[in-house]
DNA sequence: GTATAATATCTTGTTATGCAAGATAATTTG
DNA sequence: CAAATTATCTTGCATAACAAGATATTATAC
């Protein structure tokens, strides 16, 4: 999948993962491709970055977690803001998809 | 609408409108806008290079016409390159869709 | 007839963001 | 102990949409 397509949609994605639980990066790299049929991949050096952008906008809250085996984990969950903004970036999204769709639709299909 | 998520989809809009009818820049803005119901806007600035982007690479040829009366307008029409690659480029966008759509509903269904 | 608006194309610089390529560190496995 | 795996983080690059202008012709208003 071409890079330009997902700019704008990682935000969407990484919110709607954290809605239904608390992940950390490394799992939601995962989680993504296995969401999107393995249509849709994203790197972890793409990923971090989103996800202290959606700090520092208040959308998602960290978590440390040393387990007493296995390397430290940051987890991410969702907040009120984040719910909100979710709400509003998939309202944006689906009005984006429905706008691409009616051009190819009503010129495609003449 | 969000500058971002327009990105990569413009040369898929672009190709879709010259495919249906020869047409100039000044007068695709304005298809954008109606064909999209306006929802999706896209400015002369960015237009443009798009479509030297898309003259470079073979996909739409450039005619210009100079009327009687009027400014002189340069119309593009698409290629058979341009052809192949709009089937190309349609597929992607839909598969892209099905990704993120695919996400949504999975986990926003719970 | 001159000024303003509309039509039309084009260019420059800015900005945002996904990614490659690495660095770091702990843990597990061979 | 060496190598692979898990996990986070950083730097620099490439791309493309856009704002803001420049240019030129024609049409309209005064």
């Amino acid at each position: 999948m071409k890079r330009e397509l997902k700019r704008g949609t990682i935000e969407l994605v990484l919110l709607t993962l954290l809605e239904e639980r608390e992940r950390y990066g490394y799992e939601i790299v995962a989680a993504i491709e296995e969401g999107s049929g393995g249509r849709l991949e994203v790197r972890d050096g793409t990923l971090y970055p989103v996800l202290y952008r959606l700090e520092e906008s208040g959308f998602v809250a960290p978590r440390w977690e040393t387990p007493e085996r296995g390397v430290p984990r940051k987890y991410y969950r969702i907040t009120a803001e984040g719910k909100e903004e979710l709400v509003r970036l998939e309202a944006e999204w689906r009005e984006f998809a429905a706008a691409i769709d009616a051009i190819l639709d009503s010129e495609g299909g003449q």
